[in-house]
DNA sequence: GCTTGAGTCTCCGGCGAGGGGAGACTTTAG
DNA sequence: CTAAAGTCTCCCCTCGCCGGAGACTCAAGC
């Protein structure tokens, strides 16, 4: 007969564990001093401790532990548990994959926002072509964030820069917009085309470039400002225009607007008709 | 300024929860009426939500989110915990599928053992030639489990069959035997020979056989039948003999040892030479 | 036999992320 | 004004232990 710290040894299951297995009756002394109250364990005991250190180590609960030791006197018996605890992790597992993919997702994407970007002046641009993925959709543009999340969810580890959509009104209409939104991709998004997203090359092309810093709800002073340089110059807008999210309400936290960060892109060519 | 109901309509979240969240301090009601202790809560609480929601899923603690939520402004500012979340992720998934190996290993070695077995009679049998992968490594008897335990562990899917042991004695050794123990397998296991477990085929061989159910310890019983049936005939045993374990202790039960089955096999040549 | 130190006992509380329910109160709709 | 629905606090429960307090017991050395 052992005493409850030789078997602790010889197990190396805390004493505290043993006690706590002795209350969940799945390993019970054999032996109980009546006068000390001192737990004695037989030497099988350190076999059925194996036991059910082995079935807690896949991942069985004390009371399902108790169940099988119960119900069990051969392997035979335990297959439809194990089965049952083999579904069970294969789910755990994909829970846990997807849980790292989202969280890849995100990594990848805030590293890729991480260099930093001068701002404030009107930049005359040459935009180059490059693959792009994205889904239009007419609507309120406050709206636009979901969309971004759904495209983004569909090209997931393709996505190779930061958002952008294309506004193919010429004006500023904030119930009725029509505009899309969309990554650079690095390649083509297999199935994309199934649920509305379309990928395609975006041409190379001329523009008037500015940083904008600052909430959206301030874009229309930054338009203004890119607007009259071109008015002055006689260059014509070529829709659509677009606006590059470099740093915005971030992929978990909403961030500080005053630290948002939209460059405005309009496509123009030189107008000489008029001069 | 919603209730609690509302905001946990808007949230999805239940009613307790968001009660623990204000108790955790992640998610604080933007007024309490102090007559009633109504929680209200603006409209800017179902976005800290959001995020506090997509943490959890992410894995955070309460604390962790806490201290996120604190410490950060920006997308940016996540990153390190991110990381860290990572790494864990990427341990729990380790552990997660070692566990899901070894249940594997466990099922696919119990339903292999599930057909029934005939019984009793000794029979000449040809056994034939086959892939082994063992460990020779003279020792106790009583120690074999561990070195099947060992091999197992290396040869793990390419398993086969049940276990056998090899015994180079010519007589029955306890403390000194000589014995290698391995199973049958399907293809050579890789790198095994690095770890002092040799794969090799085993030659067709005729062999006195008899199955033996019972425990170990009755093992020489039987023994002694084939040897006297051997000594009738005048065969001769050749070494090594060998045990197959079809039925004995489980990977996780002890078992029933009176229902333990055991093929004990002789190989032998007919020795004309003394007739 | 006595002392001393190590071993053991029971009981209580805690973790983490809530769930369940009791009993009292408040709000809202008709 | 009434009744139903909503909300409050408080307490206990989960699961697999761990930590500690205070009391007791065992084994060894003198």
């Amino acid at each position: 007969m052992y005493s409850i710290g030789k078997l602790s040894l010889m197990t190396r299951l805390s004493v505290k564990t043993l006690r706590h297995y002795h209350e969940a009756g799945i390993l019970v002394p054999d032996h109980i001093d009546e006068d000390s109250g001192y737990r004695y364990y037989r030497p099988t005991a350190v076999e059925r401790a194996r036991v059910i250190v082995q079935l807690r180590d896949l991942g069985f609960g004390l009371q399902q532990i108790e169940n099988i030791l119960e119900d069990c006197e051969e392997d035979q018996d335990v297959i439809a548990f194990l089965e049952e605890r083999s579904k069970q992790i294969e789910a755990e597992l994909k829970a846990l994959q997807s849980r790292r993919a989202n969280l890849a997702l995100i990594l990848d994407h805030a590293r890729r926002m991480r260099n930093p970007h001068a701002t404030g002046a009107v930049v005359e641009k040459v935009l180059p072509a490059f693959l792009f993925c994205g889904q239009r959709k007419p609507g309120r543009w406050d709206q636009i964030g979901s969309l971004f999340g759904a495209v983004a969810r569909r090209a997931g580890r393709h996505i190779a820069g930061p958002a952008l959509s294309l506004c193919y009104d010429g004006f500023y209409k904030e119930d009725d917009a029509d505009y899309e939104a969309g990554f650079p991709i690095r390649r083509v998004v297999p199935g994309a085309a199934q649920h509305g997203i379309e990928c395609r090359e975006l041409p190379e092309q001329t523009a008037i470039t500015l940083l904008h810093t600052g909430p959206y709800t301030e874009l229309g002073r930054s338009y203004e400002i890119v607007l009259a340089y071109m008015d002055q110059r006689n260059y014509e807008m070529q829709l659509p225009t677009r606006e590059v999210y470099l740093k915005g309400p971030g992929m978990i936290l909403r961030g500080n607007p005053a630290k948002y960060v939209t460059e405005i892109q309009i496509p123009f060519v030189k107008n000489n008709s008029g001069t």
